[in-house]
RNA sequence: CGGAAUAUAGCUCAGCUUGGUAGAGCGCUGCCUUCGGGAGGCAGAGGUCGCAGGUUCGAAUCCUGCUAUUCCGACCA
């Protein structure tokens, strides 16, 4: 491509409306431009990068037998009603009427369609396992998008959708996508985590999620320092530190706390060691009423843990204000286990907890020195919290340690919540129909793309992997309007790494250099070669690498060459 | 949807407190000069100051309502 032709449309300045780095460079460096909220145009620069992790990931998804479909964006009202997300999804799921005012929407992702499409087509076992795929367009009308593609409304997808007849297959498949996927973000040349996820209200057993690891992922995520246990911080289950007890030292007590109205301030004034709190939160319950969660007071509440128990109302719910004081008979500040009339369900650390304070479900008063079964009943125990720094990983190998990830891909394995609800069913081997087992699997193909600038920039812009790279390599002619040998030379070159099949840009823009160099590097383009007068007359060419401080005089018969062996061909 | 902020040229912003009819830098067009890291000069184009009302002789500026955008929370690839 000749930059002359090509629509670069970089800018020196940031866009005001840009928080994070990936979408602020995205802008300048002309990639994308915004619509209207979480819709984006992608430019002619930017869609090359996106073309490239679309090559990769069909790449590997091919490889690992999957067969690529292309549904369409827009769905049948019905088929939604029939699996029970209409009424589930809420509103962000797009809903239209057409002409006929029937009910459609803009697809969020194809579940639906893939289970009725499988269900008419695959009527035996001797048709699976299979496993189809398909790069489209989803649309999610997000409460809030933000910070570009990273979440929009409009974006790519990757998603597949496997069938099986058993378990065992479905295990199979899984394991075939959870190695495809390592390959494909290995590929794109990115940092990443494959780790296990909750399942969220897709439902079904296993799932495991893969970031790209950057400190301004929007996901916390946990890794063992002595195995490779990795899990989101929703999923990774809070082990206590230790098992028993120790034994109660104090008579419990009532303390005036009339301005401890949080743990900290409690802390503060009445020089209670924090760990030695606990934080009492009312939640409504599954079957109407009030559910009190404990937690330590350093700790924190894990929405999902807490919203996956069967005494607590999904999604999780904190009571009003009214209904405690109504329930309890005190306010916020000041509840706790202590005679409370509810179930009470404690995180395992508060089990362990001895000589404690918490609310005395009195308007400014507080129990200290509260100890277990002698002034209260032992709670339910659960597993409630986030787990922190340095507390011991679950598979008992080492301590964790906590990390930001950005989620680029996702898989689940569904099991038959589809295929029961569709009636999607395949005859066995005994002639009896069986309900398929599903998984599915996606990849965030445009915010792979934000999530690889985030992961590759510098103060000057875009630093591609290789694999990712819009343009390889850039040719930059020097004075090429007062040299005849720098314009033949660049033409010559330029021929040449075509016909060696590289993606190259021939800078020959009527600009000062710094202008093209600048634009460059904001750009991204791994690979640039100056060609300039004073170099060809030794013969030389001027290489410089993205990530290089300095330039490399690279003999003219050899750059090819060279530019494969730095390219890693 | 709850909380906060912003809205003036393509972009980044000033002007608003104290009302008098539109500004800068960058970008864009033409010419000249320059040409190894976002050059310089001259001449230009470009804005019903987010929208709708109100106050006033007069509103970008004061008041009211709306809309859009961004940030913080809950959702997700």
């Amino acid at each position: 491509m000749r930059a002359s032709q090509l629509l670069i449309s970089t800018l020196k300045e940031t866009p005001a409306d840009a928080e994070i780095i990936s979408h602020q460079l995205m802008l300048r460096a002309g990639m994308i431009r915004r619509l209207a909220s979480g819709l984006y145009t992608w430019l002619p620069f930017g869609l090359r990068t996106l073309r490239k992790v679309e090559r990769i990931v069909r790449e590997e998804m091919d490889r690992a037998g999957a067969q690529e479909v292309l549904m369409p964006a827009v769905q049948p009202g019905e088929l939604w009603q029939e699996s029970g997300r209409w009424e589930q999804y809420g509103p962000e799921l797009l809903r239209v009427h057409d002409r006929h005012n029937r009910e459609f929407c803009i697809g969020p992702t194809h579940e639906e369609v893939i289970t009725d499409l499988i269900r008419k087509e695959i009527n035996s076992y001797k048709q699976l396992p299979s496993n189809f795929y398909q790069i489209q367009t989803k649309f999610r009308d997000e409460i809030r998008p933000r910070f570009g593609v990273m979440r929009s409304r409009e974006f790519i997808m990757k998603d597949a959708y496997s069938f099986h007849v058993d378990q065992t297959s479905l295990a199979e498949t899984y394991q075939a996508m959870y190695d495809a996927y390592s390959r494909i973000f290995t590929r794109l040349g990115l940092d990443f985590r494959a780790v296990m996820a909750d399942n969220g209200s897709i439902g079904g057993e296993g799932s495991h999620e893969f970031h790209v690891l950057a400190a301004s992922g929007e996901d916390a995520i946990v890794f063992s320092t002595g195995s490779d246990y990795a899990a989101n911080i929703e999923k990774a289950e809070a082990v206590p530190h230790g098992m028993d007890r120790a034994a109660p030292q104090e008579a419990m007590h009532l303390v005036d706390t009339p301005d401890a109205k949080t743990i900290a301030a409690l802390v503060d004034q009445h020089g209670l060691a924090i760990e030695k709190t606990i934080k009492t939160l009312i939640v409504e319950g599954a079957e109407g009423g009030l559910v009190a969660l404990l937690v330590r007071g350093d700790h924190e509440l894990n929405e999902i843990k807490a919203e996956n128990l069967p005494e607590v109302k999904a999604p999780l719910t904190m009571a009003s204000d009214e209904d405690v004081r109504q329930a309890v008979g005190a306010g916020f500040g000041s509840l706790g286990p202590v005679g409370l009339d509810m179930p009470i369900i404690a995180d395992r650390s508060v089990l362990l907890m001895s000589d404690f304070g918490a609310g005395a479900n009195i308007d400014g008063k507080h129990y200290f020195g509260i100890n277990w079964e002698r002034d209260l009943p032992l709670a339910k125990e659960a597993d409630l919290r986030n787990v922190i720094e340095g507390d011991p990983s679950p598979d008992g190998l080492g301590t964790l340690s906590i990390a930001r990830g950005i989620e680029v891909g996702h898989i689940f394995q569904l099991g038959t919540k589809y295929s029961n609800a569709m009636n999607a069913t395949v005859l066995d081997e005994n002639g009896k129909a069986v309900p398929l087992m599903m998984g599915c699997y996606g990849i965030g193909v445009t915010r792979v793309v934000a999530a690889a600038i985030e992961q590759n920039h510098d103060e000057r812009g875009i630093i591609w992997p290789e694999a990712l790279a819009p343009y390889s390599v850039a040719l930059v002619p020097m004075n090429a309007h007062k040299s005849e040998l720098v314009r033949e030379t660049a033409e010559h070159l330029y021929s040449q790494l075509q016909a060696a099949g590289i993606d190259v840009l021939l800078d020959d823009r009527d600009i000062r250099p710094g202008v093209k160099f600048a634009d460059l590097e904001l750009m991204g383009i791994p690979h640039r070669i100056v060609i300039g007068e004073r170099g060809l007359n030794n013969g030389e060419l001027e290489y410089k690498g993205r990530k290089d401080d300095e330039a490399t005089l690279v003999p003219q018969a050899t750059i090819i060459d060279f530019l494969a062996e730095r390219m890693g061909r």
